[in-house]
DNA sequence: ATCTATAGCTTGACACTGTCCATTGACAAT
DNA sequence: ATTGTCAATGGACAGTGTCAAGCTATAGAT
């Protein structure tokens, strides 16, 4: 009999092989994330990878939930503070600070939703742990009566307008002259101040 | 001599190709942006529309480019409403609308800022049309005592939340029962009433 | 200790891409 | 009619993702 994978050692290989794409992917964009160049810095032939992988699509989708992956895991890092309004502002900033220290990867993970064949379960898992994360927040801030309004709609709007902010700033979409820190400062507060009144 | 190219020539060819492009775009993806399909769709040899654009991307900014101006004729058709307020509201539904009406479009136009090169210089201008389109609404309704703050952090705020909203919309990060337009009626809602009250 | 069956890896293709470059074709001025 | 030259073409070339056949090394059977 040959020799066979122990179920660690396709995890260690794909966890390794997604570090390298993300880091080849964040010094030389998409063009540098090649099945050859992730063969040569793994060290390996370059159809190896689809022992582990279905695809170079599967690849990406990987990497991109990773991503997503760090995210919720900083956004559920926000601890519950005894002000609700403060918990939420702390998770705004969080997610921004997210954007900026991984630019490359989070344009990565909105910018390459493409509706072809079936999607990453576990993809779509980790978007879903931002989703509860940015969720449950509003939540608590509509229970306790500090914010007004369908707790669902609250958390798209507020995740929609640091998502709008990211985006556009790493576009360079904005004029030039833009500090986006205080500008996610006066996003922050010109949602909750709207939140804030009864519809 | 040899026959010349008239300027209009070009410009007819450009656009003709511009347009193919496009709607290639919209059937089959970036996948189906090949200089061999753009050139069976035109009739012509693979390697004509080099004659005419330097580049494959400057092929795509040239779409991009069509795409904003597109997207700035709609928010500058937005009349001068009596009411200032009202005329910020149907800015924002106009933007909305157009993504929908052209979602292909609008995510190339957003989504593949690469930091390649030297930029499109048309592309830049396009995008700035928006940028002031946005931005005379909001200094008529700060001038107009109706929203309060720097009328450029207004502006900022609202096509980044208005762009947020439209780009999860597009690449499914919301819930899945949502309704974009109700969506984007409280978004409009949410951050007029956060900009009435002086910061 | 030897043999063997086979999981995992590798190499060689193939169709495809964008783009350069030499060649061809067609036309306006002489 | 000749000619000079711009525009268009088709043949390459390096690069891509991926399939398929062959190779290697090893775990179990003898």
């Amino acid at each position: 009999m040959p020799r066979f994978l122990t179920e660690s050692d396709e995890n260690k290989f794909r966890h390794e092989l997604c570090d390298v794409a993300t880091r080849l992917f964040t010094e030389g964009g998409l063009a540098a994330v090649t099945m050859r160049n992730i063969a040569d810095e793994l060290g390996c032939s370059r159809t190896t990878p689809y022992r582990y992988f279905t695809d170079k699509a599967d690849i990406i989708a990987t990497v991109r939930a990773a991503g997503f992956a760090r995210l919720a895991d900083r956004l559920i890092s926000v601890g519950d503070s005894d002000d609700v309004i403060e918990r939420i502002r702390e998770l705004g900033h969080q997610y921004v600070e997210f954007a900026i220290a991984e630019p490359a990867v989070y344009r990565l993970m909105f910018g390459m939703s493409q509706p072809d064949g079936e999607p990453s379960l576990l993809l779509e898992a980790e978007v879903e742990r931002n989703r509860v994360a940015v969720r449950n927040a509003a939540r608590e801030a509509v229970a306790a009566g500090r914010l007004h309004g369908d707790p669902g709609t609250l958390a798209r709007l507020y995740w929609a307008g640091l998502h709008g902010l990211v985006e556009l700033h790493l576009d360079d979409k904005f004029s030039p002259d833009h500090d986006l820190d205080s500008l996610t400062s006066a996003m922050i507060d010109t949602l909750i101040a709207g939140m804030r009144s009864p519809a």
